[in-house]
DNA sequence: CCGAGATACCTTGACATCCTAGGCATTCTG
DNA sequence: CAGAATGCCTAGGATGTCAAGGTATCTCGG
């Protein structure tokens, strides 16, 4: 049978932001794919969701650039899942991240405050 | 001859917020396609750039949807520009995506400053 | 007076990213 | 025991942005 499927949801990732979301996750401590969705909406007072299918494939992007490092451990729920964890490197990617989202607010607040 | 192409710029806009960028400069008064590149670099001190080919397919979608309503004039240089204009309904959807990119900033500020 | 650059419009094609919609397997719960 | 929840994943399509080009007019320096 087919599983129940993800509501659908308005709450759009503004994209390219998932990465630095992810990234953020992560750094709070090692925390697996399904928990990434969780721990995301539960921050974000439900603001943000991140759907399983942009997920899975960030996490692997995100594992390949070489700013998380994935191993497989066992949940409370005795069940085996991959557990994500911060690099070094990725650390430097979130700072730069963060600092580009900064940047890119102000910029955006100018020109939603300008008068003519 | 080539035209000289655009200098390439890392200050790419953020997917989604374009439109809202466009629909601002335009509320600000009436403008051509060109002086939008130009005046949101001015407002923004230079941190965002729309390209030319980003801006013209996303003025015709904005005039498709009713948000923006065009009308050739003759600029102060003689020359004949399509200049825009933000209509009722373009006024609406620019409060609506303000308010939203709003609480997509709360809710990302929630995230990166959630401390474990 | 002529060539370069600025002004003004536009299109095409490539590419990345995200969403929809599924599939599979296990564990918990009513 | 059935169904929900937990956990992983993929394929396909829609969308939006960028790079790179094209056309034409006007202005200004040399």
């Amino acid at each position: 049978m087919p599983r129940q499927s993800e509501p659908p949801h308005d709450a759009e990732i503004l994209q390219g932001t998932l990465d630095m979301l992810i990234l953020k996750i992560c750094a709070l401590q090692p925390i697996h794919g399904y928990g990434i969705v969780q721990r995301l909406q539960q921050i974000s007072r439900d603001a943000l969701h991140i759907r399983q299918g942009s997920l899975y494939p960030a996490l692997y992007r995100l594992e390949g650039k070489g700013w998380l490092k994935a191993e497989w451990h066992t949940t409370e729920g005795g069940r085996e899942a991959k557990y994500y964890r911060l690099t070094p490197a990725g650390r430097k990617q979130l700072e730069q991240e963060k600092a580009g989202w900064n940047r890119l607010c102000e910029a955006i607040a100018l020109v939603l405050d300008a008068a003519e």
